[in-house]
DNA sequence: AAGTGGTCTAGACCACGAA
DNA sequence: TCGTGGTCTAGACCACTTA
């Protein structure tokens, strides 16, 4: 046997809830990886393998791996066949989520603040009916806002949606995020694609971000969909870079 | 029951393999994007239930499942309880994936091309001794390079590998992407964690790039892990914004 | 040879949405 | 009430790594 341990506190994994709602794995997987942020199971760690801890929790193997699985995929953990699983080194950073802006700050501790620039009515221009799948030229919902935090402007955000929505209140959009008042109204958003890219401020973006005039903007284009796979936002924004970045953890197959 | 068929060609996944090493959830979910991707099956068209393909294919239904969730995963097709599994509207995009720039460019049927501006061992600095987790002032190997394709500048790439990839010839650096160098010395990168961000162009970046001085510049600074979960390639590496740019697919667990 | 993760099976029960 | 996906079980065999 190597000289490492690899096991963990019991502790940490007792008292599974089998009644709740909450799934065996989630509950495996979510302790496991706060054992990991905390420190609790170290980096580089092996964990032991997996038919061992099925038996110690109690639990089948794939309810086991999957608990694995899902923390393997956060990139806190790396599996190869053969050796074992072990803890990734290096710090661990938090993931890109499917949230918006105003949720990210909300959960960094600072207070986001909102402005809405524009909230109206518009025919749909060509990127826009491509991008929700509606035709061009038809009625769409724009809206532009200035978002900032802790008092300093950080981004400007460009949304279109679809005319269903046009009863969305201008009151509601300075207090709420967009994804929030769209879960209120019962709609999901699934999924999400975005381009990432950078340009100079145009027009009056340098002094709504307060930045130099022609200074550089962090841009992001997006494109949501609901539930059902329907185009639900399409969105350009422009970010103050010094303020913003986006982070990612990506993980090979 | 609803007019819609909820089928696809039966011989889009006849013929499956059970001999070879090719996993069945991955013929099954590789022919399935395909499909999606072909238009064979079209968007916000519905599939059977799991259990009916797990019958049509011979299979059971947790093999099914895996390569519909593959599918899933990549923003191609929506599940949803009591309703079943559909394809998503609007166009599909392809997904940002572990490889590097030159590989990337490759892909896109364009010529890359490397100059190599600098490459020797140096000691590292605090922000790059944290990155790849050794001692401030070790040696560590210091790469800079211009990338173009078609004879165009898009990046001016920085990277700082440990000391015992010190070996790498300058000629390699020249013709090969540095993860295919990597690869081909048996280190797989499993992981990585990245940042991006905007600035201004610095230094010699705007001139090395053919832009304005003090021009925008994409920026991204990635930290790679191998298989073992060890810090293998810090990078910091900067684009022309005009020439490139990131693409996500995002899923909502 | 021994130990690990990777894949696969054939069922079971449950929660949710729609008719 | 019925059909759907979501979860879970208790095994099995295989491929790969290390010794």
């Amino acid at each position: 046997m190597a000289g490492e341990e690899p096991h963990w506190p019991d502790e940490l994994f007792a008292d599974l809830d089998r009644t709740g709602p909450v799934p065996l794995y989630y509950q495996v997987s979510s302790r496991l990886e706060a054992a990991i942020h905390s420190g609790a199971i170290p980096a580089g760690a092996r964990l032991e393998n997996e038919i061992a801890i099925a038996q110690r929790l109690g639990l089948s193997r794939p309810t086991v791996r999957r608990a694995i699985q899902e923390v393997v995929d956060k990139g806190l953990l790396v599996r190869r066949r053969g050796i074992g699983t072990q803890v990734v080194q290096g710090q661990v950073t938090r993931q890109v989520e499917l949230t918006s802006l105003y949720e990210d700050l909300q959960g960094s501790h600072h207070e986001p603040g909102t402005r809405v620039l524009a909230h109206e009515v518009v025919p749909a221009t060509d990127a826009v009916a491509i991008g929700l799948g509606v035709a061009v030229g038809a009625d769409v919902v724009y809206i532009r806002r200035q978002r900032s935090t802790d008092g300093l402007p950080v981004a400007v955000l460009e949304n279109y949606l679809p005319p269903e929505f046009r009863d969305i209140t201008t009151d509601d959009l300075g207090t709420r995020g967009l994804y929030q008042i769209l879960r209120a109204r019962g709609v999901t958003i699934r999924i999400a694609k975005q381009k990432i890219g950078a340009r100079r401020a145009e027009g009056d973006e340098s002094e709504l971000l307060d930045i130099d005039d022609g200074g550089p903007v962090l841009t992001m284009e997006r494109i949501a969909f609901d539930d059902s796979g329907r185009a639900i936002e399409y969105g350009h924004h422009c970010y103050r870079p010094d303020m913003y970045s986006f982070e990612t953890t990506l993980v090979a197959k």
